[in-house]
DNA sequence: TCGCACCCCC
């Protein structure tokens, strides 16, 4: 996007943030001079993601109110996604009812979308109902949704699920080697490597056969499980048979042998890529330097870095995050935050897990104002917190329970609520024991208050 | 469909 359309971005969503009227937001939006875009659109949902609530009254505004402007698709799988993650599901109905009331048919994606909000939330059976019913909002089922929907499963680790469902609909879907792949990466995710070993047996019993994703995934998985010489055989085993190992292999490789310790092994399986010709991506680089940060030297991850920026590699927000953590986990702040400079310099970040890094960092030596003075920098610079934002403050500022802290902390609960995070029950606690302990017995009532809106009100979010 | 980070706390 040009300068230009940047600003006018963060300039409309800053607009958006800063109303509490929802009159003078439809007067300031719904104005002859904005001219909008899906892609305009899109990228304000993007920043108001953090802000849930905020996302759907600006959807709807548009939605409800523009004379002409109508939202692309796209823009309705960002709202559903939005709607799904609040957990308010009667929105995410109304806007698939009226994505098809306006011809846009909600799309494989769409579904996918609500199939894993479904599964996050602990619904995985409402995941497979909506998986199921796809056809009745116009949306064909095909192999490609079927393998999607076995993904979204496998990814919340519920495996067991997935497989079952598989065995019962391979034959009417025509499973392909994608389907058997998916099955066995969800195993591995839960360490099961046998039976991911079992699945892709089954796969070529069937007649179909691995390919070289099948063989990443048994690696990772080997590697994930803790089986490091079952991996490195595995490894050996690639090198021989099929000739045609690729970054992703040597990455994993790289990886998993440095989260052991066992780091010399890991730089030779790098330098070892080099010679045979495969070309180390960022990400490879990511993980050698990750590792070298955890378990080596973080002066000798900056000049692995250094070097990646020599050979003219773009590091990206993965590679900055990972160096600024090991600057401050070796307590050098003032290294961090250059390095989040350079972050801005390069236009990519810092986002919100970069501040969660150095805020935590912080926090954890006691110095819980420059926290706060990183979340109130996050924001002027269009970066909303996340929930793992709020709990890292919160829960610092129970190491010592000065009164102002409790204070700070309520006030930080109310707003995470406003924007569509829900606390768990004991952070709810903790911050009401804090305040009644330290004699702020009026805010506690209000807190309370708070907490039995929360727990007693189904999810919906008034546009 | 596979590789690299972040994160509440257990």
């Amino acid at each position: 996007m040009s300068t230009a359309a940047t600003a006018t971005t963060s300039a409309l969503t800053n607009l958006i943030l800063k109303s509490t009227n929802r009159q003078s937001l439809i007067k300031s939006l719904i104005c002859p001079t904005i001219h909008w875009t899906p892609l305009l659109v899109n990228t304000i949902l993007k920043h108001l993601w953090n802000h849930g609530p905020k996302a759907l009254q600006f959807f709807d505004i548009l939605l409800q109110n523009h004379p002409t402007y109508v939202h692309s698709a796209s823009s309705f799988d960002h709202a559903i996604d939005v709607a799904a993650r609040l957990r308010d599901y009667a929105t995410v109905f109304t806007l698939l009812h009226r994505m098809r009331s306006l011809r846009l048919h909600p799309t494989p994606k769409t579904f996918a979308i609500i199939a894993e909000r479904y599964v996050a939330a602990g619904k995985p059976d409402k995941a497979l109902k909506i998986f199921l019913s796809m056809h009745q909002h116009g949306c064909f089922q095909d192999l490609r949704s079927f393998n999607t929907i076995l993904d979204v499963l496998c990814k919340a680790k519920r495996v067991e699920k997935a497989w079952n469902f598989f065995k019962i609909l391979r034959g009417r879907f025509q499973a392909d080697v994608v389907s058997y792949n998916t099955i066995a990466n969800g195993w591995c995710l839960i360490k099961r490597t046998n039976k991911a070993l079992d699945t892709l047996k089954e796969m070529v019993e069937k007649g179909l056969s691995p390919n070289l994703t099948s063989y990443n995934i048994m690696l990772k998985g080997y590697f994930r499980a803790g089986q490091i010489e079952e991996g490195w055989k595995f490894f050996l085993e690639m090198k021989k048979r099929r000739c045609e190992i690729d970054v992703v292999t040597y990455t994993t490789v790289v990886h998993g042998l440095g989260v052991v310790g066992e780091v010399k092994r890991a730089r030779k399986v790098f330098n070892e890529m080099v010679d045979k010709g495969v070309l180390p991506s960022v990400a490879t680089y990511n993980a050698l330097i990750q590792v070298l940060c955890k378990k080596d030297s973080v002066e000798n991850a900056v000049s692995v870095f250094e070097e990646m920026l020599r050979k003219g590699y773009v590091p990206n927000s993965i590679t900055f995050n990972v160096v600024i953590r090991g600057l401050c986990h070796k307590e050098q702040m003032e290294k961090a935050m250059e390095y989040m400079d350079m972050m801005r310099d390069n236009d990519c970040g810092p986002n919100v897990q970069t501040y969660n890094i150095v805020i935590r960092y912080f926090c954890d030596a006691g110095e819980i104002g420059k926290g706060l003075e990183l979340l109130e920098k996050m924001s002027s610079e269009n970066c909303l917190p996340n929930l793992d934002t709020y709990n890292i403050l919160i829960s610092s500022m129970f190491v010592r329970k000065k009164s102002d802290d409790m204070v700070v902390a309520g006030k930080l609960l109310i707003e995470m609520v406003d924007r569509g995070f829900m606390p768990r029950r004991l952070t709810f606690n903790r911050i009401l024991d804090g305040l009644l302990l330290t004699g702020n017995q009026g805010f506690a009532k209000e807190i309370l208050r708070l907490q039995t809106k929360c727990s007693r009100l189904p999810r919906q979010f008034k546009l």
